[in-house]
DNA sequence: GGGCCGATGAGCAAGAAAAAGGGCGAGAAG
DNA sequence: CTTCTCGCCCTTTTTCTTGCTCATCGGCCC
C-alpha cells in the first residue's frame, strides 16, 4: 500500500498545470472562506434572534415587501424549498407573515411583520459590520475586485444560466 | 452603485457608507459563489460516491495519512464535532477506517483505506475540474488575485487567530 | 381538461454550539 | 519517592439550522 502516490502529482512538464494548481485551490478557500463568513455572521446575527440565511430575506423584503418565496429564492440564490422552509421558521420567529394574493391563488406573498421591520437596521448593520470586518486592510481597489471576480465565479457556474 | 438604501435609513448620511456598500456586499457574495462551488462540487464526485465536505478529508489523507480528526477539522475549517461526524460516515462508506493510537488513548488515527486510496486521484481531479471551471475566462493573475483576496478575508475572520 | 408554474413536503448531508465521556499528565499529599 | 486526585485535551454525542434533490399538491392559462 503506497501512502503517496507520487508526492508531486503535477509536476510533468506542462505549464498548463501551474493554473490548474491554482485553480485546485479555489474551490477549498471559497469553501473556508464562506464559512468564516457564514460562521461570523451567524454570530453577529444571532442578538437579533436569527440565524445566517435568514438575514438576506429580512434585507431583500426591506427593500421590496411581498415578496414571493420564488422570487426570494432567486434573488438570495438558495432552491425554493430552501426559501420555503427558511419562511416557515421566520414566520413562527415572527419576523415575517404571509399573505395569500388576491389575483393569484397560486401566489404567496411575504410581508415583514413589525417586528422584523424592527430589525432591519441591526441586521444590515451586522452584515455591514462583518463584510467591513472580512476586508479589513483591503483597498477600495482590491474589495471591487473580490467582489468582481467573486461573481463572475458564480456566474461560470450557474448550470443552466446563459448557455450551454 | 443606484441603490435604493439611503433613503430609508438615513439617519446619518456619512460618505462612508460608499465603501461599506461595498462591504456589505461582500458577504452575500462569497456565500453565493460558495454555494455554487458547493454544488458544482458536489455533483462531480458523486461519481466517486461521496459528498460535499468529504472530498477534502480524502485529499488530506493522501498527503498526510493518519492523522486525528481534530488535525483534520484544523486543516480543513471546520469544527471537530463535524469532522467526527463526517469521518463516521466515510468509514461507513468504506472510504477511512479509525485505529486507535498505541501512545497516547485519547487519540483517534483516521487512515486511507484502498478503496479511499483509489478515490484520490479522480476527486483531485474533480476538484480541480470544478475550479476550472469556476475560473474559466479568468487570467492566471486574476486567479492568484482572487486566491490572495480570499485567504486574506479567512484570515481577518479569524476569531482569535493573530490579531483582533 | 391538460399542461405549466409556483409552493410545499420528505429525505439526506454539512456545519455550528453545547455538553458529555475518557485518557493523560502534573502536582499535591503521604 | 510513591500514590492519588484534579485539571486539561481529544473525541464523540446531541440538537439546531441551512441547503440540495426528488416528489407532490394546488391553482392558472391555453
Amino acid at each position: 500500500m503506497s501512502k503517496k502516490k507520487g508526492e508531486k502529482k503535477s509536476k510533468s512538464g506542462k505549464k498548463k498545470d501551474l493554473a490548474a494548481l491554482s485553480a485546485a485551490d479555489l474551490a477549498p478557500a471559497i469553501t473556508q472562506a464562506a464559512r468564516s463568513v457564514r460562521t461570523a455572521l451567524s454570530r453577529s446575527i444571532s442578538d437579533s434572534g436569527l440565524y445566517a440565511g435568514q438575514d438576506g430575506v429580512i434585507l431583500a423584503l426591506s427593500e421590496d415587501d411581498g415578496q414571493t418565496p420564488g422570487q426570494l429564492a432567486l434573488r438570495l440564490g438558495v432552491k425554493a424549498p430552501t426559501m420555503t422552509r427558511t419562511i416557515g421558521r421566520m414566520e413562527a420567529q415572527g419576523f415575517v407573515e404571509r399573505r395569500a394574493d388576491g389575483h393569484d391563488g397560486r401566489l404567496t406573498k411575504v410581508h415583514l411583520t413589525e417586528n422584523g421591520l424592527r430589525s432591519v437596521e441591526s441586521i444590515g448593520q451586522s452584515v455591514a459590520d462583518c463584510g467591513a470586518m472580512a476586508v479589513k486592510g483591503f483597498s477600495e481597489k482590491e474589495v471591487r475586485t473580490l467582489l468582481k471576480l467573486l461573481r463572475a465565479v458564480e456566474h461560470n457556474l450557474q448550470p443552466e444560466t446563459g448557455e450551454d
